[in-house]
DNA sequence: ATCTTTTTTGTTATCGGTAACACATCGAAT
DNA sequence: ATTCGATGTGTTACCGATAACAAAAAAGAT
């Protein structure tokens, strides 16, 4: 293992000036500094992290808690977990994962939570090092998200350019601010476009929109299409279409929401939104290390833009 | 944070007999243990991971190497990493994360490999710590998978018990060993019943699936049960059928492989076999963390039953 | 009772970094 | 020329644990 002082002996300066080389190298002269990168470079060298976390009364940990049921999820965990450990990686940080089944709180510098829902405010709010919450939340916690209201009035303006006369929204059943913001883009464009809305809210299980889709058939003229909060209730939606005869796209179209594995499983392939999610997991992280760096102080949001990925589900004019 | 001097400081030791009554107890006292266990849990000691690291020349993490792209894969890894993550919590471990994109191999004390492929091997050989595979291999690398054997004997027999004349067997087309194990089990049972085989070996995607039972509809007769290597697999062998207004399950079986999350998906709901992900991953770490202590000596082989899981994709006799 | 040997406990150095302080070096101000 | 402050670099102590050695205490042998 490489250490700073064998990188000390090799630019022949002290262990502490390769230190400042890299926490505050503006207090090392040029000619050092490039004594010292090159010797970095040949040694390949790479800090101790348990070392920098000593010296530091520190872990180099942070802990991701994740208290959603995994199976009830799109699995885009994976996502934004490769998306926090790379960033992490960089700065000698590791993760790791706690789960609502496990949660022993040990020792870490911060926490990013993830699938926070009202009954867990307690438990969030009494963690000990600094927070950051991947989704929108109503607490005055620190969070990284899409922006929900946006990415929903997007998919609703493409669905009205592709005309379709009706555009019915099926929500997610629960009343969390991330659900609410994806039904407030569909309202609010819908509104500036003066459209009639037809919202309704289910449990985000295909087999409940499947079930709705039975129930109302006969309520749904053709030319409608359904925006749904997620793909997993769009898969219901189609399958449940196809099952009473309908033609997608023509007939009825499918738009969906996340965009991370269930739409290349439908067939059609769906047209959904999604999320930069990798993206969001560095967020996070930087994040998260920020305001581990500032002592705690509040980082605010930090909220990203989604893309609709055109699939089989909606017509192609 | 307390330390070992303060645990020392209160039972009226020094602070080596605290560490011995954590790591070697034989060596002390019963007398002194006992005032050091007190003072331990009034306290509440939690040992400095970064600080035994150091002492250890070690760095208290593993990594997880997922070699597969994830996108093309059931979503099972988030399973099998709280598997992982929980159990090397309890040794104050940490997991880091590495993707074929971004294998930047730093330290680590030892190495969980998953998806790896034969192409791989050179990359895997080359690693410098210990190594546990999560999936069967030919290289002599210890590992911890299902008994895939056994586990589509398993559902072969299931399929026959409940009366399907023609088992068909879809297998992933891929030269690995997994592959080749699932096969085998039926392929096995099959001649143990005297039945005639039918095996097929497509990509893993649902598309060629539901395209190969498109081709193949007419030489299907009714009483036809699709054993598939995947749950992926089953999810277009599904659709197709219904599709072709075969009915499920009565004219037309179907059985899965993996049961983590596209199961529950499918309608009707797959019955398909399930795997124990999460133990899997708490066996890895704990192979791995023996591996590392006994000094990189190979630690052979586990593997683990899978059960049935019972959906209506199979009739229900 | 004295000298070994063994067992038990304490002391010191160390792992790889960083903060705090000490010490040069240098130009500007008096 | 002397003093001063700013700047750049090196020294020392320390973070929390453990291994290796040293010392003290207890047990056994003569």
């Amino acid at each position: 293992m490489v250490t700073l002082n064998d990188v000390a002996k090799k630019a022949n300066v002290s262990k502490m000036t390769v230190s400042r080389v890299i926490n505050h190298p503006e207090q090392v002269t040029d000619e050092l500094k490039e004594l010292v990168y090159e010797a970095m470079s040949e040694l390949n060298y790479r800090p101790n992290a348990a070392a920098i976390a000593l010296a530091h009364n520190r872990t180099q940990i942070i802990k991701l808690l994740i208290l959603e049921e995994m199976t009830v999820t799109e699995p885009y965990y994976m996502f934004l977990l490769t998306g926090i450990a790379n960033e992490l990686d960089k700065y000698s940080y590791s993760l790791q994962l706690l789960t609502h089944k496990n949660i022993q709180i040990g020792d870490s510098d911060g926490y990013i939570v993830c699938g926070m829902r009202s009954k867990d405010e307690e438990l969030v709010k009494s963690l000990k090092k600094p927070v950051v919450l991947f989704g929108e939340n109503d607490f005055g916690l620190d969070f990284v998200d899409s922006d929900n209201v946006k990415s929903m009035a997007k998919a609703t303006e493409y669905a009205l350019e592709k005309d379709y006369d009706h555009i019915v929204y099926l929500g997610i059943d629960v009343n969390e601010p991330f659900a609410q913001s994806r039904e407030k883009g569909y309202t609010e464009t819908m509104d500036k476009y003066g459209k009639e809305k037809h919202i309704y809210r289910l449990e985000n299980r295909s087999r409940y929109s499947a079930a709705f889709i039975r129930d109302h058939w006969d309520s749904f003229s053709k030319n409608t299409l359904f925006l749904c909060a997620s793909d997993r209730l769009a898969m219901g939606v189609i399958r449940e279409i196809k099952e009473r005869g309908g033609n997608i796209p023509e007939e009825y179209g499918v738009i969906g929401h996340d965009g991370v594995f269930l739409d290349q499983i439908a067939y059609p392939q769906l047209t959904t939104v999604k999320q930069a999610i990798d993206e969001m997991g560095a967020a996070c992280a930087r994040m998260v290390l920020d305001k581990v760096k500032a002592g705690g102080k509040s980082q605010g949001n930090q909220l990203f833009e989604t893309d609709i990925k055109i699939g089989g589900t909606t017509r192609n004019n």
